[in-house]
DNA sequence: ATCTTTTATAAGTCTGACCTAATAACCCAC
DNA sequence: GTGGGTTATTAGGTCAGACTTATAAAAGAT
């Protein structure tokens, strides 16, 4: 605050980068990921063994280990030992996001309810928008979903798992990525936290329930589904909160 | 698929964790995180350095450097060289998945519109939330940052920066600190995409927005909060698209 | 054919040395 | 005293190379 004699003041604090001397490990990261991202590489891809980076850059293996770190938590590659081990393009970009809403509760500073709140903000929304564009592709691999829920109808563990694929297929047919990223990463939280306990009648209740749901959205009925969804998810924290008494 | 005699199938693929051998660094990585989490330590705490950690922990150095390296990039921690330096509790949430949502930009699986469309989503509803019930203390605050925007109303670049500033204070008001993370990486991103330019009668104008819907939080009005806010970033929106010509 | 053992591979770990940046303390000139 | 330029110290950053461990596939035994 204290600037002396300020006539033309145009630069104010933050208004530029740290530009601290980053790291190999950083900017190797870097460009490993600018490699993955920008040249779309398949998941799957193997890339180098650590030593043959290493070379490649000239640095020591330490070097790209703790790159590899650092790729590896942003959900960008996969690392296996052995054998057919190496390093692989992945990407579960909403990893990232799980991991940081998980840290919010542990410290205590969010609640499930929390988490339900913003679900509630965003599902319905997205299934609005579903059934407004979402892509024959998208449907027909919902579709195919609810076949094998129809099919596994005895199974508790395989339905909820599937009731639980049908909520993320959903998200990802809803045309925005960035809405959908959110919610996988709240669902699975949420899936992770409170679903420890199963019931196959609950379980074919929902999977009704999202026939129900599929059905508009193949109809285009956006505000059906929307509606629906709702009440969908408000039931499932009814269930929960019943289930905590 | 193949399961053999199959009678009773409890147990259906995906229901139980990988279960890897984790590597140490992994499961350092965990434990230093659940001691800052769980102990709340204060931002800023400076935790052992690298060489007696490793004592500590009984592992070389590498394997607590790798550590670090997934604490820094997951926000948990801050690291400076030199004396003074060392490994500091930061913590920083939204810095994990504003880097997811710009993997995806990268990759081009999202434009800028889908980051408003985000945005339109979020922020009329933290609006209303905040004009509902937020804290005394949060609302001093931006009291105070629109207090220090009227004192320098002829400073462009420190009236940019606190319009940003106002929109993240006010997620942090909300009270949802899930809708305010995401908000949070939503407007960084698109404010290091979109803004690189500066106009002070601009930057005034949404000054002046501001005040609006700050004076409609204090008044309780959550409709008009909602409504303040949403014209608010269509107008950005606007200005973007005009300026991108 | 099926099970077990070997073996090759690539990541994981360790050691201990050395390099470098950031800061504080010191010193000297003015 | 004030300013500016050493110098020392501190703690992270990098390196090299040896060794360990997990794993899958190939070789061998039943």
């Amino acid at each position: 605050m204290a600037t002396g004699i300020a006539k033309k003041k145009y630069i104010s604090e933050g208004m530029f980068r740290p530009l601290r001397k980053q790291r190999y490990s950083d900017r190797i990261a870097e460009l490993i990921q600018k490699k993955i991202l920008e040249e779309n590489l398949e998941i799957g891809t193997n890339l180098p063994a650590e030593k043959e980076m290493a070379r490649e850059f000239e640095v020591s293996r330490s070097v790209i280990r703790e790159a590899l770190r650092i790729l590896e938590i942003s959900g960008l590659v996969d690392i296996r030992k052995g054998p057919t081990g190496g390093i692989f393009v992945s990407n579960v970009y909403h990893e990232p996001i799980k991991r940081s809403l998980n840290n919010l509760i542990s410290s205590g500073d969010i609640t499930i309810e929390h988490l339900f709140e913003a679900r509630l903000l965003i599902e319905p929304r997205i299934a609005r928008e579903a059934a407004r564009h979402a892509r024959k592709g998208d449907l027909n691999k919902i579709r195919d979903l609810l076949a094998d829920s129809a099919a596994h109808r005895d199974d508790p563990f395989h339905l909820k798992k599937n009731n639980l694929k049908f909520h993320l297929m959903l998200a990802k047919a809803c045309g925005n990525p960035v809405l959908a990223i959110m919610l996988e990463s709240v669902i699975e939280l949420l899936v992770e936290r409170i679903m420890d306990f199963v019931d196959l009648s609950l379980e074919r209740y929902f999977f009704k329930i999202h026939q129900n749901i599929f059905q508009v959205i193949v109809d285009k009925k956006p505000d059906a589904a929307e509606r629906l969804i709702k009440a969908d998810i408000l039931n499932v924290r009814k269930k929960i909160s019943e289930f905590q008494k």
